[in-house]
DNA sequence: GACGAAATGTGACCGTCGTCACCGAGTCGT
DNA sequence: ACGACTCGGTGACGACGGTCACATTTCGTC
């Protein structure tokens, strides 16, 4: 079994299944979708595209999770977005007929349906409850697009950022009596890719919320203390 | 006749009309389009939504251009981009149900069309080559939105930005004997915002250019003198 | 458990650009 | 023509954070 996972053949009968996008087609949506959809399993690390080159179609992320990324020529890379299972990549390119605009890669096993670029578009105006959820999914990216510039744009200092950053990773943590619980997979070069700061610069404010006792770390643990203190760190 | 303009009744016999989005839909689609749109006409400097209302409908702009801004607690502004006739507006808050990401005021007298929310998404499930339009804008409007985090997220220099800004502008621009020349209608302030500097340094590396010989001014009016050095100033 | 690689922690330095302060030029309205 | 605006231009200053350099810890693999 490669990579440690099955692979699910069909849509119809997946227990992958989640809401948000593809998965929650009606049946004969569905079922057209299973006829010209590719499946295959990745090892994390692999490229699924990469940025300027030509859309070869649509990849519909079943399991994993898969990192946005774009790289200038001095070799600066600025993460758009952590992709997880449900979701679709290469959509934007697709539709317009330009090329990928960011790189994607898995960041562990992953399986995905891939599905070539002139049978998704046949696909598309053939089904137009795919279109609406085609539309969603775009719909959805432009917002986490929209905040990044917000964050990149409107924010003068780094403890800013990495503040707002935090508070966001919360959202997938739990309550604890010490505080929010999160699991942060990342390394601060990665964080600091996302929020526009270099490693250094997350590395220290890091430390100086640990000191400030806003929150408490233990490897890939952390657990926000004082989330009132953080929202305010972020910007009124 | 309000704000010096005459407004066009009817999609179908529109003059306006200009390709790369729902003006190019055929004549039953258009028709349903025509009965669920309301016309009307903006002054400049009006405001046709606020970041943070519910989504009350989308904007087709069939004439004039809207500036599109997201803006902070403490008053600072990121332009997101300026809209030209023929595309649409709030097509993401409309889709995804959320509020408008951002705020859209005209620049100059403009014609509107506007549909409500749930007459459009109707419209949408009902005409499947108005939703592939609609796929079509909102991958424009992410493409777009990637540029500018490219912009804001990998650039060091501000000079390296303001470059990027002026070639992209001279897009619009004409070929002379002298150079590519374009006219500018935004202040330093707002191109400011468009790269995410401050007016002064705006104003300053404007300076700088014109004493490096890559641009000429006067008034609105610019002539982008050496391409190529402005160029490798944009980077690699 | 041992080793190498990757990730993290920390100090010092210094360039860029934001901020403040002010001035001149152009524009608008009455 | 006059003041009141906005816009553009310029100097001085200082902070923030990027960069370099190195120590230390953690992790994965053999």
């Amino acid at each position: 079994m490669p990579y440690g996972m099955e692979l699910t053949g069909s849509c119809e009968t997946c227990t992958l299944r989640n809401e948000g996008f593809f998965c929650g087609l009606q049946q004969t949506c569905l079922k057209a979708f299973d006829g010209i959809k590719f499946t295959a399993g990745y090892p994390g690390g692999a490229m699924l595209f990469g940025e300027g080159e030509g859309a070869r179609g649509v990849y519909v992320l079943c399991k994993g999770r898969v990192k946005l990324s774009m790289t200038s020529s001095e070799g600066k890379t600025v993460i758009l977005r952590i992709v997880n299972a449900g979701e679709v990549l290469g959509l934007h390119a697709v539709v317009s007929g330009k090329p990928y605009q960011a790189t994607a890669e898995t960041l562990e096993p992953c399986q995905v349906n891939f599905v070539r670029r002139e049978d998704f578009l046949r696909f598309l105006a053939q089904n137009s409850e795919a279109s609406i959820h085609a539309a969603r999914q775009l719909s959805g990216d432009y917002q986490t697009a929209c905040d990044q510039i917000r964050s990149l744009g409107l924010t003068h200092s780094a403890s800013e950022k990495l503040a707002r950053f935090l508070l966001e990773s919360s959202a997938r943590g739990q309550e604890t009596k010490q505080g929010i619980r999160v699991r942060i997979t990342m390394t601060h070069e990665e964080i600091g890719q996302m929020i526009g700061a270099s490693r250094e610069t997350v590395t220290r404010t890091l430390s100086e919320f640990k000191n400030r006792h806003l929150l408490l770390r233990n490897g890939s643990m952390m657990v926000i203390q004082d989330r009132a203190a953080l929202e305010s760190f972020a910007g009124a």
